[in-house]
RNA sequence: GGAGGGGUGGCUGAGUGGACGAAAGCACCGGUCUUGAAAACCGGCGUGCCGCAAGGUACCGGGGGUUCGAAUCCCUCCCCCUCCGCCA
């Protein structure tokens, strides 16, 4: 959420940081008569309700000595149905505003790229090189077919396509990935394991900006006003809602959740195997900063990050989203995408963001400054990464001439002693 | 799910219609004292909104109601505790 006193007094940068996103910025002229309306309804009440409250008070004490009130308490009676009918407006412009305030996406930061679409998204670096076979690469599903690792079909014929069946090695290999990753991040990246619930309520939801942008991206429960969350960063990040934070900053957290994700729209795209799950794991990782420091936060983060797929060997790029791809709650944006070669494409694992104080300010997360003044803190979030697709590359890049795959050698350790995927019976 | 008891500031906890944004204690911050610290003493110490400011206004789990006036009374929802039931 933007912050409306920011909007009064430059609504020019408003207007055009929301422009950059391509979204429609006239909301912004909205905003400010519904402000203006609104301040001057307040200073009007309040001065009525200053009245009453010091009329029922001289209420009081005439009482006391046993005098009639009767025509002061008629009075008071008529400031009272004022005040109440102005109250009644001033809800009603406070609902419009933040109903208007709650899908405004935040706004880029100035090192962010200006761009479109994912064309305008900037390359940043690329690790290692694409892997060569002296054979035709099979894909992932081929690979996980043979070496019984998953099982797509089955698992469409109970949850409908797009959930994950793995099975034997292909589960293990899943396990022994988070185990690898929670490992990592909590020794040597100092984050702090947490275990959430899976589903939440629309005050969280709205609060890390999942609503109302993308109801329908989520699955949910009416009855019980609860959605399953389509990524960790929503239990990790409203674990401090409404508070004031009382512990030195920043904070590391992680967490290896589930995550559902409708994918309404997205029939069509690339959904075959395990590129695109309505359910799939990742580890996530939160951080919740002091703001002159959320900008260090985020290289350190997107290091994180990256250390997962170099331990593993894997050939990734980084690249810098621009205004126009980036999710509403993001000011700077970095994916990390690993090379595929039964796709010959890339595909993102992670994506590393700071939201500065957009999920702070609808979210309610404060700290005490220095001056003991309270303020905003800021939130980042990336993923330590997601396992589906992770999992995609080590099969295409490890795979060998004989169907087998060969782990990175970091991973041997969680799977007791194995290092190459093989079929059972072999 | 049933019965009963509760939800008040960072914490403990008083407050049952007016002088209560709210006692007291703890914690915390500043000061005095001290070589320093502790103790003692003095002072400060919630958040949002409106306002240049002075100040005003709102908030005692959420929402609604009664009243001139609500932390206090009524309705409703949520949450917590105890006991019973059920259960992984």
């Amino acid at each position: 959420m933007l912050d409306i006193k920011q909007i009064r007094e430059d609504p020019d940068a408003i207007r055009a940081g929301i422009a950059a996103r391509a979204e429609d910025n006239s909301v912004v002229d909205r905003l400010l008569e519904l402000d203006a309306s609104r301040r001057a309804m307040l200073t009007n009440v309040e001065e009525l309700k200053s009245k009453r409250n010091k009329a029922s008070k001289e209420i009081g004490a005439l009482k006391k000595q046993g005098k009639d009130t009767t025509d002061t308490q008629a009075s008071v009676r008529d400031l009272g149905n004022q005040i109440d009918k102005i109250d009644g407006e001033i809800k009603q412009v406070d609902q419009d505003l933040r109903e208007l305030l709650i899908r405004i996406p935040n706004l880029p930061h100035s090192s962010t790229p200006r761009g479109a679409d994912e064309s305008g998204n900037v390359p940043v670096c690329e690790h290692g090189e694409k892997k060569t076979f002296d054979f035709k690469p099979r894909t992932h599903i081929e690979i996980g077919e043979h070496l019984c690792l998953f099982d797509f079909q089955r698992a469409t014929r109970m949850a409908g396509s797009g959930f994950p069946l793995l099975t034997g090695l292909g589960a293990r290999l899943q396990r022994a990935l988070v185990q690898f990753m929670l490992d990592l991040h909590r020794e040597e990246h100092g984050y702090t394991e947490i275990s959430t619930p899976i589903l939440c309520g629309s005050k969280a939801m709205t609060g890390t900006g999942q609503l109302p942008k993308l109801d329908d991206d989520m699955y949910k429960l009416p009855g019980d006003d609860l959605y399953l969350i389509p990524t960790g960063e929503v239990p990790l990040v409203n674990i401090f809602r409404e508070e004031i934070i009382d512990r030195p900053m920043p904070l590391y957290l992680m967490a290896h959740t589930q995550c559902f994700r409708r994918e309404a729209g997205a029939a069509g795209k690339t959904t075959r195997g395990m590129l695109r799950l309505h359910q799939f794991e990742k580890v996530e990782l939160v951080k919740i900063v002091h703001p002159d420091s959320s900008y260090d936060e985020l290289e350190s983060l997107l290091k994180n990050a990256l250390t997962v797929v170099e331990r593993l060997e894997l050939n990734y790029r980084v690249l810098e989203l621009c205004t126009g791809d980036m999710s509403f709650a993001a000011a700077k944006c970095y994916d990390v995408e690993l090379w595929s070669p039964g796709q010959n494409d890339w595909l993102e694992v992670s994506s590393c963001s700071n939201c500065e104080a957009f999920q702070a300010r609808r979210a309610g997360i404060r700290y005490r400054r220095e001056d003991k003044k309270v303020d905003f803190v800021h939130t980042l979030n990336g993923s330590g990464v997601a396992l589906p697709r992770l999992i995609v590359a080590i099969l295409e890049n490890g795979q060998q001439a004989d169907g087998t795959v060969k782990l990175p050698a970091v991973l041997v350790p969680y799977m007791n002693g194995i290092e190459k995927l093989e079929l059972p019976s072999a």
